[in-house]
DNA sequence: GCTGATACGTTTAGATCTAAACGTAACCGA
DNA sequence: TCGGTTACGTTTAGATCTAAACGTATCAGC
C-alpha cells in the first residue's frame, strides 16, 4: 500500500486542518477545501497511533508488522491457523508482502508453514507455542495503551465518533467501487 | 515514519471494527477493546484516501511526495521558498526524506535550491514556473475528488465529525508529550 | 484422461522511507 | 578572538513495501 507518508493537501502539523484550508482559500480563492477538515486529521492520527505502537512495540521485543500477522492468525481462535490466501484477504498489504512477513516470522520461530489439506495448493500458517505467548504478552500492552491515547473522549463522544467514521468508511467504499 | 502497513489490533478490512472487537472478547475476554472502533476506521480510512490519492496522481503525472512538497510551498504564499527545516517541519516525514524528495523534485525541474540569506546555513526550496504550474493543475483535482468521496457526510455530520477528529488530535498529541 | 484456464504462493527489481553518521557553517561564552 | 557547541542539510546503510514476473498445482469442460 502506499504509506503514510504524503499528505499534501493538508499533512502541515505545525498548521490546524482549519489554518490549512484558509491557507488554500486565501492564496487560490475557490480551491475545494472542504474534505480537508475531515482528511488531514485522519492522516495525522494514523501517523500518531502508528508511531506510539511501533515504540511500544519496540519495548516488547517485536515490529508491528509481525504483531499484525501474528494477531490476526490469534483473533481467527484455534486451531490459530490461516492460509496465506487468507491472510492477506485479512490484512492491508501485498500477498508479496505476507510471503516475506511470514517468512521472517518463520525464522524467528513465531509460526509454522504447512501444506493445507483444502486443495487448492494452499499453505496454513500456524502460530508455534512461542508465538502463541509472544503475541498474549503483545496485545493488552498495545491495546491498553491505545485505551489511553483515546480516552480523552467521554463514552458518548467516544460512540458518536465511532459511528460516523463507520459510515464514512461505508461511504467512501461505495464512492471507490462505483467509481471504477 | 512507519508506513500504514501494519495495524494489529484490528486492520481486517473484511471485518467490521465491531467484529474485530468482539472476536478478541471471545477469545481473550477482558482484552481492552475499547480503543479499536476509533483507530481501526482511522487506519482504513488514511488507506482508502491514500489509495485513491495515487490513483489519482498517476493520471496527472505527479507522485503523492511531490504533491506533498510543491503542496506545502506554493500555500506558503508568495515568494514560494521555504528552507528545508521548515519543510522537514510541516510534513510528516524525517529531514533526510526531504533532501531526497527535494533532490528529486529539482532533477525533475520543479524546484530550485538556494543558498538562504538569513544566516544559519539554510537551504530555501522554491518553485520553478514548471512547478507553480503543475501544482496549480493537480490540487484541485486531488481536493475535489477528495470532497467527492466525503460528500456521503451531510454538512453538520461532517462538522460534528471534524470537530471529534480535531479534539482527538490535540488529545493524543497531548498524551503523547505528556508520557515522554 | 487431457488441456487450457485459473488460483495461489513466492521471488525479484525497484522505490522510498527511517535512523544514524557526517560535514560544515554559524553562534556563543569566556 | 577562539574553541566548543549547536543547527542544518546531506549521505548512507538497511528495512520493507509494491508491482509484476514466475512456477506450479488444481480445476473444469470436453
Amino acid at each position: 500500500m502506499a504509506d503514510m507518508t504524503s499528505m499534501a493537501g493538508g499533512s502541515d502539523p505545525t498548521h490546524s486542518p482549519s489554518e490549512i484550508a484558509a491557507a488554500w482559500q486565501r492564496e487560490r480563492p475557490g480551491t475545494p477545501t472542504g474534505s480537508i477538515e475531515i482528511v488531514t486529521p485522519i492522516w495525522r492520527l494514523a501517523k500518531l497511533f502508528s508511531d506510539d505502537r511501533v515504540r511500544v512495540l519496540r519495548a516488547a521485543g517485536i515490529d508491528a508488522a509481525t504483531l499484525d500477522l501474528l494477531s490476526v492468525i490469534r483473533r481467527s481462535g484455534p486451531p490459530y491457523a490461516l492460509s496465506t490466501r487468507e491472510l492477506t484477504r485479512r490484512t492491508l498489504v501485498t500477498a508479496g508482502a505476507i510471503s516475506q512477513r511470514v517468512a521472517r516470522a518463520e525464522r524467528e520461530g513465531l509460526v509454522r508453514r504447512a501444506p493445507g489439506t483444502t486443495g487448492r495448493r494452499t499453505v496454513m500458517v500456524s502460530l508455534t507455542d512461542e508465538g502463541h505467548s509472544l503475541i498474549e504478552r503483545s496485545v493488552d500492552a498495545v491495546l491498553g495503551r491505545e485505551a489511553m491515547l483515546v480516552s480523552g473522549l467521554s463514552d458518548s463522544e467516544r460512540d458518536l465518533l465511532a459511528g460516523l467514521l463507520e459510515k464514512l468508511t461505508a461511504d467512501v467504499g461505495r464512492r471507490l467501487t462505483d467509481s471504477r
